[in-house]
Parts: C-alpha cells; structure tokens; sequence
RNA sequence: GGAAGUUUAGCUCAGCUGGGAGAGCGCUACCCUUACAAGGUAGAUGUCACAGGUUCGAGCCCUGUAACUUCCACCA
C-alpha cells in the first residue's frame, strides 16, 4: 500500500538498479520495429548540469514511450574525450601540483588524462542513473575508444585520399595560452575596449607622410606593404612610392588594391600577412612574404629587434611609446571593437599564420545541402532551424582540424625522416623507425560527427550497424548546430551515403529565472543534483520537459518545479484514495459494461478523450502540450469530478455497483499512469506495483489505446450539464454570502425527457440541498441549462430578484443580437463555411431559449 | 552589416489549419468536506507591443515600426 505521503526519495530508491538489472533498457528485441537515438556525449571535464538534464530527459521520455508502443528502442550512451577542454582541466589540476605537461611528457600526461576521464565517467554515470534515463550501457562508447579511433582514421585518410583534408599553410586563430590552433566557431567574438593608433609613414626620401591607423600595432614588425584603393585621389601620386615602417625603419612599397575602403578610417591601410586572414590574400595576391612575428606564446620574436621576447601587449606599449618619442605618433583613439577570444581559454585570439590540417567544405557542405534539397531531408523541429543549418553551410570556409595538444585522435600521419615526404595511413608504417608521427592530434568535434554511426561499430558491417542506423531521432540544443549536428550530417552522408538521423529535435538552453545564461563565473548555475534532492528527480524531470516550448529557451523558476511536486502529489493521494477502496481478496477488475452509469461513461468518455490527444502529442513531440492534456483530465475530469462522484456509489449498498465503479476507477488511474510514466517513471512505477493488475514493471505496459466503445457523446453532455449546475449553486453561495454548506432547495424544471430523478443524489451532495423538486412550479433564482433549468429558492425580495433577471436579458439579448448580425450578413453567410454557420445558428437559438425563459420568469413576479 | 526569435493577466508562459482569450505561481473571500492544507470551493485581473492592410471575421495571415534576446559576418 502508498504511504500516507507521497516521498520522491523512497519510491526512487532501488528502482533504477531493478530495471537496469533485468535489462529493460536493453535493445535487441527483432520482433519488433526499431527505433533509435544516441545520446548527445557529454564532455569529461566536470559535473553535468541542467541543461544535460533536460537534454537527456527529452530523450528518456522518447525512449520510454517507444518502448511502450512496441519498438525495439535502442538508446545508446557515451561520453566525449573533449580535447582541448580535458587537457585544460588535466593541465590546470597538475599545475596546482606545480607540474606542467611538458615536465611530464606525452606518455605520463596521456595515463593522467586517463585517469581524469575515469574518474569523471564515474560521475556521469551516477547522475544518469539519478535522471532515471533509460540507456543501454552494453553498448556505451568513448570518443576515443579502440572502434572510434579506428572510424575517425578511417574517415581521416579517405577524405585525404580524396583531397578533403589537406595540410597548408593558412591564417588560422592561435591560442597562445593552450598554444594551438582553433577552428573559426571556437572563437567567440564580444566587445572589448582597445585602441586605434594613428601613425606617421613618411614617404621615402621626403617630409610627406602618410596616416596609416591600425589597433594592432606589434604586428608592424610583420608588415610588407601598405595599400590604398586604386580610386583614392589623395594617394595617387604615392602608389608606387615606398615608405617608412615606423617600427623598425623599413621600407615598405604602396600598393593599390580595390579591397581597401575609401570610406574607412584614413584609407591607407598597412598590411601583415601572416597576421590577418585579409592581409595574406592581398600577400599572396602580390607575391609578397610573410613575415611572422610572434612566437607560439604570443611574445616578440626575433624579427622584433629589441622587442624580441615581450608579450604582444607590452610590445605594444614600448613600441607606441618609441613611435611617439620619435615623433611619428598622430593620435590614439578610444574604440570599442569586437575581439575574438578562445572558446576555452578565454585568451585574445591571435590570427596567425600556420601549417595546419584543414577539411576542404565545399564539397561536403554541397551534398548536405542536396540532401535537404530532396526527399530524403532531414527534418528540424522546429523547422526554422533547416534555415539555420544551410545559411551556415552554404557560407562556411574550409574546417582547421589540427589541434597542438595531447589529448585525442592523433593525426595519421607519417613523415619520411629521410625526405620529409608524408604518408597517410591507418595503420602505422611497416618500417616505422623511419617515420615520425604527426604531433598533431584532431579537434575534438572530428570524432563527435562521426558518433550516429561509429557507435554502432563503423566501419564494420556489425550488426547493429544494420539494423540501428539511420538514428531516428537526435536531440540536441541549438547551441552546438554548427560544432556539431552540421558536421554529423555531412560526414553522414559522404560515409554512409544516408542521412544519420530522420529527425533533429532542437531544445533552447536554460537560464536562471532572471533569463540570464546560467554560468560558473556568475554563479547562478543550478545543480541538478540539489534540485533532486529537494523535490525529487520526477519532478525535476516534469518541470524540465513541460514547462518549455519547443526550440525556446526556458526559464529554472523553482516554484514550477514546486508546482510539479504537487501535481505529482496530487496524483499520488488520488492512487491512495483508490487502492483504499479495494477490499481483501478483491479481484477480477474487468469493466461490466453493463452496470456503467452517465458518471462512469463520462470519465471514459474523457479518458478514451484525453488518450486521444496525448498520443497526438507524444508523436510530435510536443511533450509540453502532451502533458497539459493530461494535467487538466486529472485535475478537472478525473479527481475533481469524477472521484468525487463515484464516492456515492463506492459507499452504496449495491456490491456490483461498487465493484465495477472501483474497476473504472482503476482503468482511468491506470492509463493516467502509463501516460505519465515516461515523463516520471519513478512515481509512476511505484503507484503501478499497487494496482491490483500490474506485471512486474511498468515497463512491461504498453501505451493506452483509444478504446471506441468507451465513448458515450451523450453521457458526457449531461454530466457536464449536472457539474455545471452544481457550481452554480455553489457560485450562488458565495455570492450570497451563504457557507458552502448551507441548505438551500432546488426544484428542476425538466426541458428534455431526460430523467432527472438518476442525478439527484449527486446534485444532493455536492450542493448540499435538502430538497430537490422536479416541477413547473417555484419561486426563487433561475439559470438554464441544457437539460433542466435550475431554481434556487430563497427569499431575497423581488426587486432584488428582478435586476438579476433584467440582468441576464441584457447579456442575453446582446447575445443574440451579435448572432443575429453575423447572420444577416449575406457576406458570412455566402462565405463562411457551412459547420459555422451551423453553429452560429444553433448557439442563437440556445440564447433564445434562455431570454425565453428569464422573459417569462420576469413576467410571473411581476 | 545579415539573419532568426520574442513581445498575451502582477510574474513565468501556453494559445492548433483565422470563428468569442488560457494555465501555473501570486492575489481576494470562504472551507480542517474521512485521497490530498504540498489541499478544496468560488472569484478578481488583458487596448493580445504599435500602425496599417487582407478578410464576413485577426492574438493568429501580410506590410511596416519599436523594444528586448540570440546567432552569423566583420574593415585596417
């Protein structure tokens, strides 16, 4: 039996190990239709957070729910190695030792990484099992596991085969703190204050100076020219000329190139190479070299005289404090200029020029972009984010994967130490001792688009491979679009020839609930963990899935999650109330469809309703709009009407009656169970152990059906109509100001052969009347309804009586009026269509009935 | 500079192919009615951002404007 109080932490306890031990969450099952997702792989570096939360239980819900309408569901974990994340988190750790990763070496470094990994897969282990979410941990996968790292040098030397991947030299974004490089969307971008320096160029051999402006001035030491737009009147006569470099006295040639704006700045604009992705088209447009000078740590080089060795920014105050003192500074300005910064490091980004590895796009980004061209697209919910996904590839430039770090896929190539040539292999050289490595390892999104597929065992033909892939769905933020399901799609597609997953379902991020990012360094991040603790983890998952709107960001609000808490409760008291009812030794809870009464079928007329839309729902998954359906049928219908109803009948003498009301009772509690379950297996598993008819786990069930012969139109109508009148009364009550329990008598003027005398006792009880008369005749209040009009009797004095009739006729009369006018407009009644002005008609006709019926009354006081 | 999203009750948000505006929380009054006070009953509260347009009819469709948010691209 439930406990007098619903207690989130003892129902959750144990469930999870008994599922996971009887392998529920197991797929393999080739009776059934597949169905298949894989987790999005959290990275190793740290707890997870709220987002993970919600990410992962968007995903269980589909899981559980598939599971019940008969798929073979498998959903597959795993985690990533997240490279360059990692190894800032494993350096940082070791740095507080006093260690660097250089003291160690690659060896040692990689075995602490290890070990960094395990012990942080230990903890996503334990919040995926506090989540509930129901993975399928025979078939768990690493990044960089033995078969991942077997796919990613598989893709790696195919894709150069073919000319995809190549090594060059381009401006790629340096981090100098990790000292690696980074591809374009791992540099954010944000407003920062800086400067504008104004300097003197004097033109060789003369007192004639050019103003060049620029925000970078350490990068001088890399110039080679500086340009002017060919149309530019005012610098006609210098193109051609040379001058001086006030940095270090070099000569520099002006040149003229139309990529200059006239508009902008001075118009003059000097030129570095190897430190602006701009500057090197125009080098090498021009043939010019490209000096490089800074180190890996962003000093001075030796190209710097007697910078050599600074940092940047220290250069860059000496060097604008010589300028100056040599007479060649014009002005300073103050800007505000967007910077780019590392994703990870956070460190001033610096564009240089580099020997990378790079993945050649357009190709790629053309097939992915025929693919949601055909019939075969893949489809976004919401849709606008297609948009999103193909503006992005039709733009993207060539993908920088080198990364100088130790921690992932090393890249699988193999210089010659004789003639330097590369090979590029799976597998190491025969002769080895020949060859050095690529130090280089791959960005750690290389291996993440590769996961629909190399986590069922590519490229081997395995057979899960076969059976599970294409995935039917992935669930994601829109936050990793770019990073990620845009590159699980084009590699998906050149490796597989198929679209990895049909569906992408798009969630928002989650915020603090004063809609600011939640963060470590504002502190306002919440931990999942707390929230569980506090309300438990059903009602954390209710919350996370319901109160969102899809692709929208949401709100943590904790009074929502509160809110969950009772509802939960409230179906908690509700399966107490029913499961007390049964007697012992009561059995066999078949519906006797013969012994159900107007109550009984307007609950499973609501029910079979209610299933109905749910199911329309979950199929979208639109799991907020699923769980209002469900949320106002147990609140409204079913514990605020219907348990209360049936108590007559489960305290009247007629065993049968009772019996079969106690089965109704258990067939709607049961199916608000199985439809709550995905969303809060545990709450939903514990209640389901005590029904009387449930098998060993819930996740035996399978999903409610929509059952025709349990809806009864007519039945629903007349309840309503009954509920309607009882609360009016007890409207009457309040607006009287009489206790809600006060006597009062009611008489029932009959407007239909509906027999009244079946609904007395309910209309008895809930109003609390000590008499109720079926007759033409009385005095007092009167309202319409379908199937009576109901008098209160009282005796408040005529007048009073009479300004609330006057008042209804007013409202009435207006009513019919607006009809009367829609109706009479050739225009609606040519255009509209027909179910509408049906409609419209039959509700004129309602309100006539009505003013009828006041008019008369009015006409009796008076 | 380009794009997307948002704007509905005090707060957080729903609102389907256009056909009389809803929920949760909060608020007011009353109620310990034997499943639930983590509850019940009855209520109050809206120029649906603004301006046009289409339509018999617009919170919903179209155009424009404003504010906020986000993404992309960025010029020395």
């Amino acid at each position: 039996m439930l406990d007098k109080r619903y207690n989130p932490k003892d129902i959750e306890k144990g469930k999870y190990d008994t599922w996971k031990e009887r392998d529920y969450f197991k797929a393999g099952d080739k009776s059934k239709p597949k169905f298949s997702m894989v987790i999005p792989p959290p990275n190793v570096t740290g707890k997870l957070h709220i987002g993970h939360s919600w990410n992962t239980t968007v995903q269980d819900i589909i899981a559980r729910y598939k599971r019940m309408k008969g798929f073979d569901v498998l959903w597959l974990p795993g985690m990533d190695h997240a490279g360059i994340a990692t190894q800032a988190k494993v350096e940082e750790r070791l740095r507080k030792e006093g260690i660097s990763r250089y003291d160690l070496g690659r060896e040692k470094f990689l075995e602490q990484a290890w070990n960094w990994k395990k012990e942080y897969a230990d903890t996503i282990h334990n919040q995926w099992k506090m989540m509930g979410l129901s993975l399928d941990y025979s078939r768990e996968r690493f990044t960089l596991d033995e078969g991942l790292n077997k796919a990613v040098n598989k893709v790696f030397v195919s894709l150069y085969n073919k000319g995809l991947i190549y090594r060059g030299e381009r401006i790629i974004n340096w981090d100098p703190v990790f000292k690696t490089a980074l591809s374009n969307i791992e540099v954010v971008y944000q407003d920062d204050p800086g400067k504008m320096y104004y300097f003197k160029y004097f033109i060789e051999g003369t007192d004639e100076y050019l103003t060049v402006a620029t925000t970078r001035p350490e990068t001088m030491f890399g110039d080679v020219c500086v340009v002017v737009n060919p149309k530019d009147e005012r610098y006609k006569d210098v193109v051609g000329k040379k001058v001086v470099n006030p940095a270090n006295g070099e000569l520099l040639p002006v040149i003229a190139d139309s990529y200059v704006d006239v508009e902008f700045g001075t118009g003059a604009m000097k030129c570095t190479p190897a430190h602006d992705p701009n500057d090197f088209k125009i080098g090498q447009k021009y043939g010019f070299p490209h000096p490089i000078c800074m180190n890996d740590d962003a000093t001075m080089n030796s190209l710097c005289g007697k910078y050599e060795g600074q940092d940047r920014y220290t250069c860059r105050d000496n060097l604008v404090e010589d300028i100056k003192n040599n007479g060649c500074l014009i002005k300073i300005e103050d800007i505000i200029h967007q910077v780019g910064h590392s994703e990870r490091s956070h460190a001033v980004v610096e564009p240089m020029l580099s020997k990378q590895w790079f993945v050649r796009m357009e190709p790629l980004a053309k097939a992915s972009l025929d693919l949601q061209n055909s019939d075969e697209k893949i489809e976004f919910i919401p849709e606008r984010f297609n948009k999103i996904f193909t503006n992005w590839m039709t733009n993207c430039e060539d993908w920088c994967i080198s990364r100088q770090l130790w921690w992932g896929h090393r890249i699988p190539a193999y210089y010659s130490k004789e003639t330097g040539e590369v090979l590029v292999s799976e597998v190491p050289p025969k002769d080895m001792e020949n060859y050095t490595q690529d130090e280089d390892v791959l960005d750690t999104w290389f291996s993440s688009a590769l996961w629909p597929f190399s986590t069922l065992g590519w490229p081997n033909k395995t057979e899960d491979l076969e059976r599970y892939y294409p995935l039917d769905i992935m669930v994601t933020a829109y936050d990793i679009i770019f990073f990620w399901v845009s590159r699980m799609i084009f590699q998906g597609v050149e490796f597989t020839s198929k679209r990895p997953f049909d569906k992408v379902l798009i969630h928002g991020l989650i915020r603090d609930a004063n809609g600011k990012k939640m963060s470590k360094s504002s502190g306002n991040g919440v931990d999942p963990i707390d929230v569980i603790d506090q309300y438990g983890v059903d009602a954390l998952r209710y919350f996370l899935t319901t109160s969102t709107s899809p692709g929208l960001d949401t709100r943590y609000i904790e009074e929502k999650v509160q809110s969950s808490s009772n509802y939960l409760n409230k179906i908690w008291n509700a399966s107490r109330f029913i499961l007390l009812n049964i007697k012992d030794g009561e059995e066999n809870f078949e519906i006797d469809e013969n012994l159900l009464d107007d109550i009984d079928k307007f609950i499973l007329t609501k029910l079979e309703k209610t299933i109905s839309k749910v199911t329309l729902n979950m199929e979208k998954y639109d799991f907020a709009n699923a769980s209002t359906h469900l949320y106002n049928f147990v609140y409204d219908d079913f514990t605020s009407w219907y348990v209360e109803l049936c108590k007559i009948k489960l305290n009247g003498e007629d065993e049968k009656v009772r019996h079969n009301t106690l089965s109704v009772l258990l067939k709607v509690l049961k199916d608000i169970i199985l439809m709550i379950y995905p969303y809060t297996p545990f709450i939903a598993e514990e209640i389901y152990l005590n029904l009387p008819t449930h098998l060993e786990s819930i996740m035996k069930e399978t999903y409610p059906e929509v059952e025709e012969k349990f809806i009864f139109e007519e039945s629903e109508e007349i309840v309503v109509d009954i509920i309607n009148m009882i609360k009016e009364v007890r409207s009457y009550k309040v607006d009287n100001s009489l206790a809600p329990n006060a006597e009062i008598k009611l008489t029932l003027i009959p407007t239909s052969n509906l027999d009244l005398n079946k609904y007395l006792p309910y209309l008895k009880r809930f109003t609390f009347a000590s008499e109720i008369n079926i007759s033409s005749l009385g005095e007092g209040n009167i309202k319409v309804f379908k199937f009576a009009n109901l008098l209160i009797e009282d005796n408040i004095d005529k007048k009073e009586l009479l300004l609330k009739i006057e008042k209804e006729i007013n409202r009435l009369t207006k009513e019919v009026e607006r009809c009367q006018k829609m109706l009479s407009n050739p225009q609606f009644i040519s255009k509209a269509p027909e179910f509408k002005i049906n409609q419209e008609k039959e509700k004129m006709q309602g309100y006539q009935n009505e003013l009828n019926v006041y008019i008369e009354k009015k006409n009796k006081i008076k």
